[in-house]
RNA sequence: GGCUGGGUGGCAGAGUGGCUAUGCACCGGAUUGCAAAUCCGUGUACCUCGGUUCGACUCCGGGCCCAGCCUCCA
Protein backbone atom coordinates (compact mmCIF):
# COMPACT_ATOMS: atom_id res chain seq x y z
CA UNK A 1 0.00 0.00 0.00
CA UNK A 2 0.80 3.12 -0.58
CA UNK A 3 2.87 5.42 2.10
CA UNK A 4 3.54 8.68 1.69
CA UNK A 5 5.44 11.31 4.48
CA UNK A 6 3.28 14.02 5.57
CA UNK A 7 4.66 17.63 6.50
CA UNK A 8 2.03 18.22 8.73
CA UNK A 9 2.25 15.31 10.41
CA UNK A 10 5.94 14.75 10.02
CA UNK A 11 5.20 10.97 9.49
CA UNK A 12 4.95 8.36 6.86
CA UNK A 13 1.80 6.97 6.64
CA UNK A 14 -0.84 5.07 4.71
CA UNK A 15 -2.52 6.98 1.87
CA UNK A 16 -6.20 6.84 1.88
CA UNK A 17 -7.65 8.91 -0.50
CA UNK A 18 -10.84 11.27 0.78
CA UNK A 19 -12.58 9.29 -2.51
CA UNK A 20 -10.88 6.81 -4.75
CA UNK A 21 -12.59 7.62 -7.84
CA UNK A 22 -11.46 11.10 -7.71
CA UNK A 23 -7.43 11.59 -5.83
CA UNK A 24 -7.12 15.34 -5.64
CA UNK A 25 -3.54 16.83 -5.72
CA UNK A 26 -2.48 20.64 -6.02
CA UNK A 27 1.09 21.45 -6.42
CA UNK A 28 2.03 25.47 -6.44
CA UNK A 29 3.84 25.94 -9.13
CA UNK A 30 5.66 28.48 -10.75
CA UNK A 31 5.29 33.02 -11.21
CA UNK A 32 6.10 33.53 -14.27
CA UNK A 33 8.52 36.55 -14.98
CA UNK A 34 11.81 34.10 -15.78
CA UNK A 35 12.69 31.22 -17.16
CA UNK A 36 12.55 27.83 -15.16
CA UNK A 37 15.81 26.81 -13.12
CA UNK A 38 16.86 23.38 -12.31
CA UNK A 39 15.20 23.44 -9.15
CA UNK A 40 11.66 24.43 -10.88
CA UNK A 41 12.80 21.47 -12.74
CA UNK A 42 12.94 18.95 -9.78
CA UNK A 43 9.25 20.26 -8.66
CA UNK A 44 8.11 19.17 -12.24
CA UNK A 45 9.35 16.24 -12.33
CA UNK A 46 8.93 15.18 -8.65
CA UNK A 47 5.38 16.03 -8.59
CA UNK A 48 4.85 14.41 -12.54
CA UNK A 49 5.92 11.22 -10.91
CA UNK A 50 3.81 11.12 -7.84
CA UNK A 51 0.95 11.92 -10.35
CA UNK A 52 2.04 9.19 -12.59
CA UNK A 53 2.21 6.73 -10.01
CA UNK A 54 -1.34 8.01 -8.41
CA UNK A 55 -2.69 7.01 -11.71
CA UNK A 56 -1.01 4.02 -12.23
CA UNK A 57 -2.72 2.98 -8.29
CA UNK A 58 -5.61 4.54 -8.46
CA UNK A 59 -6.54 4.85 -12.30
CA UNK A 60 -6.23 6.63 -15.45
CA UNK A 61 -9.38 8.45 -14.69
CA UNK A 62 -9.01 9.11 -11.21
CA UNK A 63 -6.77 11.30 -10.54
CA UNK A 64 -7.28 15.19 -10.82
CA UNK A 65 -3.34 17.27 -10.77
CA UNK A 66 -3.83 20.65 -10.55
CA UNK A 67 -0.89 22.70 -10.98
CA UNK A 68 -0.91 26.57 -10.98
CA UNK A 69 0.57 29.37 -12.23
CA UNK A 70 1.54 33.20 -10.60
CA UNK A 71 0.87 35.46 -13.32
CA UNK A 72 0.53 38.42 -11.10
CA UNK A 73 3.13 39.50 -8.05
CA UNK A 74 5.73 42.32 -7.49
CA UNK A 75 8.04 40.89 -9.15
CA UNK A 76 6.24 40.25 -12.59
CA UNK A 77 5.24 44.01 -12.70
CA UNK A 78 9.11 45.05 -11.85
CA UNK A 79 10.65 43.01 -14.75
CA UNK A 80 7.48 44.22 -16.95
CA UNK A 81 8.24 47.69 -16.25
CA UNK A 82 12.37 47.09 -17.12
CA UNK A 83 11.55 46.04 -20.25
CA UNK A 84 9.07 48.26 -21.25
CA UNK A 85 6.36 45.43 -22.31
CA UNK A 86 3.01 44.79 -21.31
CA UNK A 87 2.26 42.01 -18.01
CA UNK A 88 -0.06 39.41 -20.40
CA UNK A 89 2.90 39.58 -23.24
CA UNK A 90 5.63 39.07 -20.36
CA UNK A 91 3.63 35.93 -18.32
CA UNK A 92 2.33 34.33 -21.93
CA UNK A 93 5.85 34.42 -22.93
CA UNK A 94 7.35 32.61 -19.96
CA UNK A 95 4.43 30.14 -19.79
CA UNK A 96 5.32 29.15 -23.28
CA UNK A 97 8.63 28.87 -21.78
CA UNK A 98 7.91 26.29 -18.93
CA UNK A 99 5.83 24.72 -20.92
CA UNK A 100 8.79 24.03 -23.47
CA UNK A 101 10.68 22.59 -20.79
CA UNK A 102 8.51 21.17 -18.96
CA UNK A 103 7.44 18.71 -22.55
CA UNK A 104 11.25 18.41 -23.02
CA UNK A 105 11.59 16.82 -19.76
CA UNK A 106 8.79 14.71 -20.22
CA UNK A 107 6.62 16.51 -17.79
CA UNK A 108 3.05 15.10 -18.35
CA UNK A 109 0.56 18.37 -18.24
CA UNK A 110 -1.61 18.45 -14.96
CA UNK A 111 -5.35 18.37 -15.50
CA UNK A 112 -5.47 22.25 -15.02
CA UNK A 113 -3.14 24.67 -14.50
CA UNK A 114 -4.76 27.57 -13.15
CA UNK A 115 -3.91 31.25 -13.58
CA UNK A 116 -4.30 33.84 -10.77
CA UNK A 117 -5.53 36.57 -12.75
CA UNK A 118 -8.77 34.27 -14.43
CA UNK A 119 -9.47 33.77 -10.61
CA UNK A 120 -10.09 36.84 -9.36
CA UNK A 121 -13.73 36.22 -7.92
CA UNK A 122 -13.00 33.25 -6.61
CA UNK A 123 -10.21 35.13 -4.53
CA UNK A 124 -12.19 38.22 -4.02
CA UNK A 125 -14.85 36.20 -2.27
CA UNK A 126 -12.33 33.94 -0.06
CA UNK A 127 -11.35 37.35 1.04
CA UNK A 128 -14.77 38.50 1.70
CA UNK A 129 -15.46 35.27 3.60
CA UNK A 130 -12.53 36.05 5.70
CA UNK A 131 -13.17 38.97 6.33
CA UNK A 132 -16.98 38.27 7.54
CA UNK A 133 -15.61 36.12 9.81
CA UNK A 134 -12.86 38.23 11.40
CA UNK A 135 -10.04 36.55 10.65
CA UNK A 136 -9.06 39.87 8.03
CA UNK A 137 -9.13 42.91 8.31
CA UNK A 138 -8.86 46.47 6.36
CA UNK A 139 -6.28 48.48 7.26
CA UNK A 140 -5.70 52.20 7.13
CA UNK A 141 -3.41 51.58 4.24
CA UNK A 142 -6.22 50.17 2.43
CA UNK A 143 -4.48 46.89 2.29
CA UNK A 144 -6.42 43.70 3.50
CA UNK A 145 -4.04 41.94 5.90
CA UNK A 146 -5.06 38.52 7.68
CA UNK A 147 -4.77 38.16 11.80
CA UNK A 148 -2.55 35.39 12.30
CA UNK A 149 -3.96 35.45 15.70
CA UNK A 150 -7.43 34.73 15.57
CA UNK A 151 -6.42 31.40 13.95
CA UNK A 152 -5.72 29.13 16.84
CA UNK A 153 -2.83 26.20 14.62
CA UNK A 154 -1.39 28.80 13.25
CA UNK A 155 2.19 27.56 12.82
CA UNK A 156 1.67 23.88 12.80
CA UNK A 157 2.92 22.68 9.34
CA UNK A 158 5.92 24.93 10.05
CA UNK A 159 6.25 23.56 14.02
CA UNK A 160 6.59 27.55 14.46
CA UNK A 161 4.94 29.24 17.61
CA UNK A 162 3.73 32.59 17.59
CA UNK A 163 6.38 33.95 19.95
CA UNK A 164 9.33 32.33 18.24
CA UNK A 165 8.47 33.38 14.63
CA UNK A 166 7.72 37.23 16.44
CA UNK A 167 11.46 36.88 17.88
CA UNK A 168 12.86 35.73 15.01
CA UNK A 169 10.80 38.17 12.50
CA UNK A 170 13.28 40.40 10.83
CA UNK A 171 10.88 42.68 8.92
CA UNK A 172 10.13 45.80 10.25
CA UNK A 173 6.77 46.87 11.68
CA UNK A 174 4.52 47.34 8.84
CA UNK A 175 2.40 50.16 11.54
CA UNK A 176 -0.37 49.59 9.26
CA UNK A 177 -0.35 45.62 10.71
CA UNK A 178 -2.09 44.71 13.76
CA UNK A 179 0.64 41.97 14.36
CA UNK A 180 3.80 42.06 12.26
CA UNK A 181 2.99 38.87 11.32
CA UNK A 182 -0.19 39.76 9.82
CA UNK A 183 0.62 39.06 5.88
CA UNK A 184 -1.21 40.74 3.22
CA UNK A 185 -4.31 39.75 1.19
CA UNK A 186 -4.99 41.98 -1.27
CA UNK A 187 -2.71 45.16 -1.69
CA UNK A 188 -4.42 48.39 -2.73
CA UNK A 189 -3.16 49.64 -6.24
CA UNK A 190 -0.68 52.19 -6.49
CA UNK A 191 -0.76 54.19 -9.06
CA UNK A 192 0.30 53.04 -12.94
CA UNK A 193 -0.30 49.47 -11.26
CA UNK A 194 -2.33 46.50 -13.07
CA UNK A 195 -5.66 46.35 -10.51
CA UNK A 196 -8.69 45.01 -10.50
CA UNK A 197 -12.34 46.03 -8.24
CA UNK A 198 -13.36 45.00 -4.75
CA UNK A 199 -15.08 45.83 -2.45
CA UNK A 200 -12.12 47.52 -0.97
CA UNK A 201 -11.07 49.43 -3.26
CA UNK A 202 -9.17 49.24 -6.68
CA UNK A 203 -5.66 46.51 -5.90
CA UNK A 204 -4.36 43.15 -6.34
CA UNK A 205 -4.22 39.71 -4.39
CA UNK A 206 -1.29 38.76 -2.04
CA UNK A 207 0.31 35.88 -3.49
CA UNK A 208 -0.78 33.30 -0.73
CA UNK A 209 -4.89 34.08 -1.14
CA UNK A 210 -4.24 32.83 -5.07
CA UNK A 211 -3.19 29.61 -3.84
CA UNK A 212 -6.09 29.01 -1.28
CA UNK A 213 -8.83 30.12 -3.68
CA UNK A 214 -7.61 28.41 -6.87
CA UNK A 215 -7.44 24.94 -5.13
CA UNK A 216 -10.41 24.93 -3.43
CA UNK A 217 -12.02 26.26 -6.30
CA UNK A 218 -10.10 23.56 -8.77
CA UNK A 219 -10.39 20.75 -6.16
CA UNK A 220 -13.34 21.63 -3.17
CA UNK A 221 -12.88 22.77 0.09
CA UNK A 222 -11.19 19.57 1.40
CA UNK A 223 -8.36 17.55 -0.73
CA UNK A 224 -5.80 15.11 -0.54
CA UNK A 225 -2.65 16.36 -1.78
CA UNK A 226 -0.86 19.88 -1.53
CA UNK A 227 2.90 19.57 -2.86
CA UNK A 228 5.73 22.32 -2.97
CA UNK A 229 9.26 22.97 -2.49
CA UNK A 230 10.67 22.75 0.69
CA UNK A 231 10.80 26.89 0.82
CA UNK A 232 7.05 27.08 0.81
CA UNK A 233 6.57 25.39 3.47
CA UNK A 234 6.79 28.38 5.70
CA UNK A 235 5.04 31.04 5.21
CA UNK A 236 3.03 30.18 2.09
CA UNK A 237 1.57 27.14 3.19
CA UNK A 238 1.38 27.62 6.37
CA UNK A 239 -0.54 31.02 5.28
CA UNK A 240 -2.44 28.62 3.12
CA UNK A 241 -3.86 26.96 5.61
CA UNK A 242 -4.93 29.58 7.79
CA UNK A 243 -6.82 30.80 4.86
CA UNK A 244 -8.48 28.11 3.89
CA UNK A 245 -9.47 26.72 6.88
CA UNK A 246 -10.37 30.14 8.26
CA UNK A 247 -12.94 31.00 4.77
CA UNK A 248 -14.53 27.44 4.64
CA UNK A 249 -14.81 26.24 8.01
CA UNK A 250 -13.42 22.79 7.10
CA UNK A 251 -10.51 21.10 6.73
CA UNK A 252 -8.00 21.83 3.84
CA UNK A 253 -5.09 19.46 2.86
CA UNK A 254 -4.59 16.05 4.29
CA UNK A 255 -1.18 15.40 3.39
CA UNK A 256 1.41 18.04 2.43
CA UNK A 257 4.21 17.01 0.31
CA UNK A 258 7.50 19.07 0.46
CA UNK A 259 10.33 18.22 -2.29
CA UNK A 260 13.94 19.07 -1.11
CA UNK A 261 16.20 21.74 -2.91
CA UNK A 262 18.88 21.65 -5.84
CA UNK A 263 21.92 22.84 -4.39
CA UNK A 264 25.49 23.65 -5.82
CA UNK A 265 28.79 22.87 -3.97
CA UNK A 266 26.42 22.00 -0.93
CA UNK A 267 24.90 25.45 -0.95
CA UNK A 268 21.61 26.14 -2.13
CA UNK A 269 21.15 27.67 -5.84
CA UNK A 270 20.35 31.16 -5.99
CA UNK A 271 20.66 34.14 -7.93
CA UNK A 272 22.42 36.19 -5.31
CA UNK A 273 25.20 33.66 -5.03
CA UNK A 274 25.60 33.37 -8.68
CA UNK A 275 25.00 29.70 -8.95
CA UNK A 276 22.45 29.36 -11.22
CA UNK A 277 21.57 27.61 -14.23
CA UNK A 278 17.66 27.32 -16.26
CA UNK A 279 16.70 24.14 -17.91
CA UNK A 280 17.23 25.06 -21.00
CA UNK A 281 21.04 26.04 -20.06
CA UNK A 282 21.49 22.23 -19.14
CA UNK A 283 19.55 20.98 -22.30
CA UNK A 284 22.10 22.52 -24.25
CA UNK A 285 24.51 20.08 -22.98
CA UNK A 286 22.49 17.39 -21.91
CA UNK A 287 19.72 15.24 -22.67
CA UNK A 288 16.82 16.41 -21.48
CA UNK A 289 16.06 12.66 -19.67
CA UNK A 290 19.03 12.53 -18.37
CA UNK A 291 18.33 15.34 -16.46
CA UNK A 292 15.54 13.80 -15.66
CA UNK A 293 16.96 10.86 -14.70
CA UNK A 294 19.36 12.46 -12.44
CA UNK A 295 16.57 14.30 -10.44
CA UNK A 296 15.16 11.18 -10.09
CA UNK A 297 18.36 9.36 -8.49
CA UNK A 298 17.85 10.96 -5.13
CA UNK A 299 14.94 11.18 -2.56
CA UNK A 300 12.52 13.67 -3.53
CA UNK A 301 12.32 15.34 0.06
CA UNK A 302 16.77 14.91 0.19
CA UNK A 303 18.90 18.00 -1.40
CA UNK A 304 19.50 17.32 -4.65
CA UNK A 305 23.46 18.57 -5.20
CA UNK A 306 24.03 19.39 -9.11
CA UNK A 307 27.19 19.68 -10.85
CA UNK A 308 28.16 18.09 -14.58
CA UNK A 309 29.90 15.65 -12.88
CA UNK A 310 26.83 13.92 -11.36
CA UNK A 311 24.97 14.66 -14.99
CA UNK A 312 27.70 12.81 -17.00
CA UNK A 313 27.28 9.85 -14.58
CA UNK A 314 23.32 9.85 -14.73
CA UNK A 315 24.02 9.87 -18.56
CA UNK A 316 26.22 7.18 -18.28
CA UNK A 317 23.45 5.05 -16.10
CA UNK A 318 20.75 5.69 -19.14
CA UNK A 319 22.79 4.60 -21.69
CA UNK A 320 23.42 1.23 -19.93
CA UNK A 321 19.65 0.66 -19.44
CA UNK A 322 19.13 1.83 -22.90
CA UNK A 323 21.84 -0.25 -23.99
CA UNK A 324 20.04 -3.62 -23.04
CA UNK A 325 16.84 -3.02 -24.46
CA UNK A 326 18.90 -1.66 -27.92
CA UNK A 327 18.22 -4.22 -30.82
CA UNK A 328 15.20 -6.07 -29.30
CA UNK A 329 12.73 -5.64 -31.21
CA UNK A 330 9.10 -5.45 -29.34
CA UNK A 331 6.76 -7.24 -30.74
CA UNK A 332 3.66 -4.74 -30.48
CA UNK A 333 1.15 -6.90 -30.31
CA UNK A 334 2.58 -8.69 -27.18
CA UNK A 335 3.73 -5.38 -26.09
CA UNK A 336 0.43 -3.70 -25.78
CA UNK A 337 -0.75 -6.51 -22.97
CA UNK A 338 -0.32 -5.59 -19.26
CA UNK A 339 3.49 -6.40 -19.29
CA UNK A 340 4.45 -9.34 -17.20
CA UNK A 341 4.76 -9.02 -13.18
CA UNK A 342 7.81 -10.31 -12.39
CA UNK A 343 9.35 -10.35 -8.85
CA UNK A 344 11.13 -7.19 -10.14
CA UNK A 345 7.75 -5.66 -10.81
CA UNK A 346 6.59 -6.42 -7.12
CA UNK A 347 9.76 -4.94 -5.91
CA UNK A 348 9.70 -1.59 -7.62
CA UNK A 349 6.05 -0.82 -6.44
CA UNK A 350 6.96 -1.78 -3.31
CA UNK A 351 9.72 0.80 -3.16
CA UNK A 352 7.49 3.65 -5.16
CA UNK A 353 4.74 2.69 -2.20
CA UNK A 354 7.45 3.59 -0.17
CA UNK A 355 6.98 7.39 -0.14
CA UNK A 356 7.82 7.51 -3.69
CA UNK A 357 11.92 5.43 -3.25
CA UNK A 358 12.75 6.57 -6.72
CA UNK A 359 16.40 6.03 -6.42
CA UNK A 360 15.46 2.74 -5.07
CA UNK A 361 13.02 1.52 -8.25
CA UNK A 362 15.94 2.85 -10.50
CA UNK A 363 18.12 0.20 -9.11
CA UNK A 364 15.42 -2.11 -9.52
CA UNK A 365 15.49 -1.17 -13.07
CA UNK A 366 19.30 -1.80 -13.12
CA UNK A 367 18.75 -5.54 -12.30
CA UNK A 368 16.05 -5.80 -14.81
CA UNK A 369 18.51 -4.74 -17.49
CA UNK A 370 21.07 -7.26 -16.28
CA UNK A 371 18.63 -10.05 -16.88
CA UNK A 372 18.39 -8.70 -20.37
CA UNK A 373 21.51 -8.82 -21.32
CA UNK A 374 22.06 -12.52 -20.01
CA UNK A 375 19.36 -13.85 -22.05
CA UNK A 376 19.16 -11.90 -24.82
CA UNK A 377 20.94 -14.16 -27.03
CA UNK A 378 19.81 -17.07 -25.26
CA UNK A 379 16.16 -16.76 -24.49
CA UNK A 380 15.45 -14.04 -26.62
CA UNK A 381 11.72 -14.14 -25.89
CA UNK A 382 12.39 -14.24 -22.51
CA UNK A 383 14.84 -11.47 -22.98
CA UNK A 384 11.80 -9.47 -24.78
CA UNK A 385 9.21 -9.95 -21.86
CA UNK A 386 11.68 -8.70 -19.69
CA UNK A 387 12.37 -5.73 -21.72
CA UNK A 388 8.78 -4.80 -21.76
CA UNK A 389 8.30 -5.04 -18.52
CA UNK A 390 11.23 -2.81 -17.86
CA UNK A 391 9.53 -0.21 -20.33
CA UNK A 392 6.47 -0.36 -18.76
CA UNK A 393 8.21 0.26 -15.07
CA UNK A 394 10.36 2.56 -16.70
CA UNK A 395 7.38 4.63 -17.96
CA UNK A 396 6.30 5.23 -14.41
CA UNK A 397 9.11 7.43 -13.72
CA UNK A 398 8.75 8.71 -17.56
CA UNK A 399 12.24 6.52 -18.38
CA UNK A 400 13.35 5.02 -21.37
CA UNK A 401 10.32 5.35 -23.66
CA UNK A 402 12.34 6.10 -26.43
CA UNK A 403 13.87 3.92 -29.06
CA UNK A 404 17.01 3.30 -28.09
CA UNK A 405 18.52 3.86 -31.03
CA UNK A 406 17.69 7.11 -31.45
CA UNK A 407 18.65 7.76 -27.48
CA UNK A 408 22.17 6.46 -27.87
CA UNK A 409 22.94 7.95 -31.60
CA UNK A 410 21.32 11.53 -30.17
CA UNK A 411 23.36 15.03 -29.71
CA UNK A 412 25.38 16.78 -32.58
CA UNK A 413 29.17 15.93 -30.55
CA UNK A 414 30.87 15.97 -33.94
CA UNK A 415 30.51 17.01 -37.25
CA UNK A 416 29.09 13.49 -38.93
CA UNK A 417 26.09 13.14 -39.99
CA UNK A 418 24.34 9.38 -39.67
CA UNK A 419 24.68 8.67 -42.91
CA UNK A 420 28.62 9.46 -43.14
CA UNK A 421 29.00 7.75 -40.22
CA UNK A 422 27.24 4.55 -41.67
CA UNK A 423 29.34 5.39 -44.67
CA UNK A 424 32.54 4.85 -42.47
CA UNK A 425 31.20 1.64 -41.10
CA UNK A 426 30.86 -0.35 -44.38
CA UNK A 427 34.16 1.19 -45.35
CA UNK A 428 35.69 0.11 -41.44
CA UNK A 429 33.73 -3.69 -42.35
CA UNK A 430 35.49 -3.68 -45.80
CA UNK A 431 38.69 -3.74 -44.10
CA UNK A 432 38.20 -5.97 -41.58
CA UNK A 433 36.74 -8.67 -43.94
CA UNK A 434 40.34 -7.97 -45.93
CA UNK A 435 42.38 -8.52 -42.55
CA UNK A 436 43.32 -4.61 -42.93
CA UNK A 437 42.92 -4.13 -39.43
CA UNK A 438 45.32 -1.07 -39.65
CA UNK A 439 42.85 0.54 -41.77
CA UNK A 440 39.74 -0.57 -39.87
CA UNK A 441 41.46 0.80 -36.66
CA UNK A 442 42.49 4.08 -38.21
CA UNK A 443 38.36 4.49 -38.96
CA UNK A 444 37.32 3.60 -35.61
CA UNK A 445 39.56 5.50 -34.01
CA UNK A 446 38.58 8.62 -36.71
CA UNK A 447 35.17 8.33 -35.32
CA UNK A 448 36.17 8.39 -32.03
CA UNK A 449 37.43 11.35 -32.35
CA UNK A 450 34.26 13.02 -33.57
CA UNK A 451 32.69 11.13 -30.07
CA UNK A 452 31.14 8.20 -32.10
CA UNK A 453 31.74 4.50 -30.26
CA UNK A 454 31.61 1.34 -32.43
CA UNK A 455 30.50 -1.90 -31.33
CA UNK A 456 30.58 -4.95 -33.19
CA UNK A 457 27.95 -6.66 -32.10
CA UNK A 458 26.98 -10.69 -33.79
CA UNK A 459 25.14 -9.20 -35.99
CA UNK A 460 26.80 -6.25 -37.43
CA UNK A 461 28.19 -3.10 -35.97
CA UNK A 462 26.10 -0.27 -34.13
CA UNK A 463 26.95 3.12 -33.03
CA UNK A 464 26.59 5.73 -30.28
CA UNK A 465 27.40 9.00 -29.46
CA UNK A 466 29.17 8.97 -26.05
C1' G B 1 18.42 32.46 18.99
C1' G B 2 14.04 29.16 17.30
C1' C B 3 12.43 25.28 13.89
C1' U B 4 13.47 21.28 9.94
C1' G B 5 16.34 17.68 7.57
C1' G B 6 21.01 15.14 7.19
C1' G B 7 26.16 12.89 8.16
C1' U B 8 27.16 5.40 4.41
C1' G B 9 32.76 2.61 0.47
C1' G B 10 36.97 6.80 -4.86
C1' C B 11 32.26 9.61 -6.38
C1' A B 12 26.84 9.51 -6.22
C1' G B 13 23.04 7.31 -3.56
C1' A B 14 19.41 3.50 -1.12
C1' G B 15 18.43 0.38 2.82
C1' U B 16 18.31 -3.00 7.03
C1' G B 17 18.86 -4.94 14.36
C1' G B 18 22.57 -10.44 12.55
C1' C B 19 22.30 -12.07 5.40
C1' U B 20 24.87 -8.63 -2.06
C1' A B 21 21.66 -2.22 -2.60
C1' U B 22 22.23 0.04 -7.19
C1' G B 23 24.89 3.28 -10.69
C1' C B 24 29.53 5.49 -12.21
C1' A B 25 34.81 4.78 -11.61
C1' C B 26 38.78 1.01 -10.45
C1' C B 27 41.03 -4.05 -10.63
C1' G B 28 41.21 -9.49 -12.39
C1' G B 29 39.00 -13.08 -15.87
C1' A B 30 35.80 -14.56 -20.18
C1' U B 31 34.50 -12.78 -24.99
C1' U B 32 36.79 -9.80 -29.28
C1' G B 33 41.75 -9.59 -34.79
C1' C B 34 42.24 -5.42 -31.20
C1' A B 35 38.52 -2.57 -28.96
C1' A B 36 33.57 -1.30 -27.37
C1' A B 37 29.33 -3.55 -25.34
C1' U B 38 28.15 -7.77 -22.41
C1' C B 39 29.02 -11.65 -18.81
C1' C B 40 31.73 -13.73 -14.37
C1' G B 41 34.47 -12.20 -10.13
C1' U B 42 37.39 -9.10 -6.26
C1' G B 43 38.04 -4.81 -3.33
C1' U B 44 37.01 -0.29 -0.74
C1' A B 45 31.58 1.82 3.95
C1' C B 46 28.29 3.24 7.45
C1' C B 47 30.80 11.22 11.80
C1' U B 48 32.05 10.79 17.28
C1' C B 49 31.28 9.30 22.47
C1' G B 50 28.21 6.59 25.67
C1' G B 51 23.75 3.29 26.43
C1' U B 52 20.08 -0.77 25.25
C1' U B 53 20.96 -5.82 23.05
C1' C B 54 23.46 -12.38 22.51
C1' G B 55 24.46 -8.93 18.43
C1' A B 56 23.79 -1.95 15.95
C1' C B 57 25.73 1.39 10.41
C1' U B 58 20.48 0.33 11.71
C1' C B 59 17.14 1.74 18.36
C1' C B 60 18.06 5.61 22.65
C1' G B 61 20.99 9.84 24.75
C1' G B 62 25.16 13.59 24.48
C1' G B 63 28.70 15.88 21.17
C1' C B 64 30.77 17.62 16.54
C1' C B 65 29.84 18.98 11.53
C1' C B 66 26.71 20.26 7.09
C1' A B 67 22.38 22.14 4.59
C1' G B 68 17.55 24.55 4.65
C1' C B 69 13.68 27.73 6.84
C1' C B 70 12.45 31.90 10.25
C1' U B 71 12.06 37.94 4.24
C1' C B 72 10.34 37.02 -2.13
C1' C B 73 11.76 32.00 -3.46
C1' A B 74 10.44 25.34 -6.32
Amino acid sequence: MLEIYNSLTKKTQPFRPLDENNVRIYVCGMTVYDYCHIGHARVLVVFDVVYRYLTHVFGADHVTYIRNITDIDDKIIARANERGVNITDLTNEFIDAMNVDAEALGVISPNEEPRATAHMQQIIDMIQALVDKEFAYQAENGDVYYAVSKFETYGQLSGRQLDDLRAGARVEVDEAKRDPLDFVLWKSAKPDEPHWDSPWGKGRPGWHIECSAMSTHCLGNHFDIHGGGMDLKFPHHENEIAQSCGATGEAFANVWMHNGFVQIDNEKMAKSLGNFFTIREVLEQYDPEVLRYFILSSHYRGPLNYSNVHLDNAKNALTTLYTAIRGINIDESVSSKPAMQSEFSTRFFAAMDNDFATSEAQAILFELAHEINKLKSSQPDVAMNYAIELKSLAKLLGLLQRDAEEFLQAGQSGELSADEIEQKIVQRNQARADKDFSLSDNIRDELLEQGIVLEDGSDGTTWRRE
